[in-house]
DNA sequence: CTGTTAGCGCTTTCAT
DNA sequence: ATGAAAGCGCTAACAG
């Protein structure tokens, strides 16, 4: 047999080759520069000849070239995406979050890569050190990891929380009291005197809704109880409705929509009226909550500048003074306290 | 001055170092191996000495070491993460198809990235391209861009479409027939002569849905009509609600459960009743379907299951049998026709 | 079974 | 202003 082994050694076929990706070298050669002029060409505008810089471009254009993440990744260390992890991609509440995170990051051209935790604190603690050896940054949303762990963290990764309150790590996170106050004073102004409020997950953001919550409710002279939800799912909410009704009060807050809605599914289900019977008020105003029957009276929270600022924050903008504020909308859900 | 620097060349400081991450050359060293063999410990478990490799590991647990992700990249041209990309991440349609998506990656231990083009094809032209070069596949759902472009796309990524129709790339589309030919028949038998489809995006999904429904109803001698809406959202569907009562139709099918939601807000606000007046018949079957007001029948997608199938068809497993199937659940928002 | 040796594609001193 | 060369952390032939 022929042995054509022993010919050319043509390593790289500078002919035909199938298809591969160009790289800095392509276009190197084919201008005849070296590598290292097309990576400053391509990456330091104006730092080398003028018409050097326009040839390189023009070559990339055609040939199509795009940068290797990777191989830039290794010698700089950053590699130009970002991590946004929360609890339940499912629940809408993080619609406007993300849109509001993954805006700033296309802004600056990196990527952003979201992984949620199925609110396990277990999945959460993998999620985020699987992340961390690949992102430059986090933005970590609601969550369940203590002060230590977060600081540990910390301390290998730039991370900021959205919608959570550590003193671990820098953390976005809206002024409740203004849509509190105002729908307590909401609810007051409509006779009611025994409150509840649905809690949420444990932790420090529903401790602060219903502490505060409960200084204000005695503050007014209105007795207030507090029911626990488990979960802050629809279900949830359905679930928790016997207690409420037993408990006598005739409107209640919940920790969020979602939880809301289970509460006025059940009541349609079980016959009582909202808000004749009962009033409720949800949290965040999910786009549902206007679709609900009926609509949902809730405390708008607003998710998408709070995403933005956790990003811009991550970035190394200072948040700017923007008060990030939440405030009550009124729907149908609440009304007059049953006589 | 006394100069150090003429002794012992310790580029690599043993001892102390700053908290770098460790890398297998920090293991092998510690165990006075090749950093070859600790690579092969780690990732082609029994192909080495038993006792080395448990040696190996107990030194990588104790330093914590984790793979640097992009340097493996490089020789291996794999990443390990995958990218899907779909219109409007905001949508709550494609809530479930993420998790079935996101499902399957977490089994394989590789990452998803989540990518949004807002329904605009230039964007996602853009945004796959950038995907390309950092990603080992890519399910795209929806999709706005032409045959052309996916076949050159799908020449140089693998990639599957879900809930998209194409000709140039593999696609999980569930069987539509089932769950519009019992929409039909379920308004059919409730005395409904004319009927309307409320349109979605431009494209085959929206075209093959139309002329199903189309066939399907002058085989019945129904009278059809399609009304286009501008988007598949609550809005776009509020603002087709006048024309739809001019003509006369006595029960609407839309694209998608936004545009049903939209439909019921609007009739809601005009008082015009569902379904006294006019029956509603949604697609997808989202959340809020059953929390609306009425609630509303809808046909149900197996969006889950299509998200975990595209998912494994990019990981090369064949379709198994199991059919993708559409069902309709029958709620509130459809009723006897208007005499 | 294990060590040596090249790279993967790009950035970055250090020279020139 | 540009080139040469080293190296990021890992894998993959290729020897032993």
């Amino acid at each position: 047999m022929a042995d054509e082994t022993g010919g050319v050694p043509a390593k790289r076929p500078t002919t035909l080759g199938p298809a591969r990706r160009p790289t800095i070298y392509d276009i190197a050669a084919r201008l005849e520069i070296s590598p290292s002029t097309v990576s400053r060409a391509l990456n330091k505008p104006g730092r080398i000849n003028a018409v050097t810089e326009a040839r390189v471009r023009a070559v990339a254009d055609e040939l199509g070239f795009t940068p290797n993440p990777m191989a830039r990744a290794l010698p700089t260390g950053r590699t130009g995406t970002y991590g946004l992890v929360l609890p339940d991609i499912t629940n809408p509440v993080h619609f406007e979050l993300i849109r509001g995170v993954e805006e700033v990051v296309r802004e600056h051209g990196d990527t952003l890569v979201i992984a949620e935790t199925q609110t396990s604190g277990q999945i959460e603690a993998a999620v985020v050190a699987r992340l961390q050896s690949s992102v430059d940054g986090i933005v970590i949303v609601a969550s369940r990891l203590g002060d230590g762990q977060l600081a540990a963290i910390a301390a290998a990764t730039p991370i900021v929380g959205a919608n959570l309150m550590s003193a671990a790590i820098p953390t976005i996170v809206p002024d409740i009291s203004l849509g509190l106050l105002t729908a307590l004073s909401h609810l007051e102004s409509l006779g009611h005197r025994r409150v509840g409020y649905v809690g949420g997950p444990e932790g420090r953001i529903n401790t602060a809704r219903w502490t505060f919550l409960f200084d204000q409710a005695v503050a007014r002279e209105m007795s207030i109880i507090e029911f626990s939800a488990a979960g802050s799912s629809v279900d949830a909410g359905a679930a928790v409705l016997p207690r409420v009704l037993a408990s006598g009060v005739t409107a209640v807050m919940t920790y969020n929509d979602l939880v809301a809605h289970g509460i006025l599914r059940a009541c349609h289900a079980q016959g009582v009226h909202v808000p004749a019977r009962l009033s409720v008020i949800g949290f965040d105003d999910i786009f549902s909550a206007e679709l609900s029957n009926p609509p949902l009276s809730s405390v708008r929270a607003p998710l998408a500048d709070i995403g933005r600022s956790a990003m811009q924050l991550l970035y190394g903008r200072p948040p700017d003074g923007h008060e990030l504020v939440t405030e009550l909308i009124i729907r149908e859900s609440t009304g007059p306290a049953p006589a």
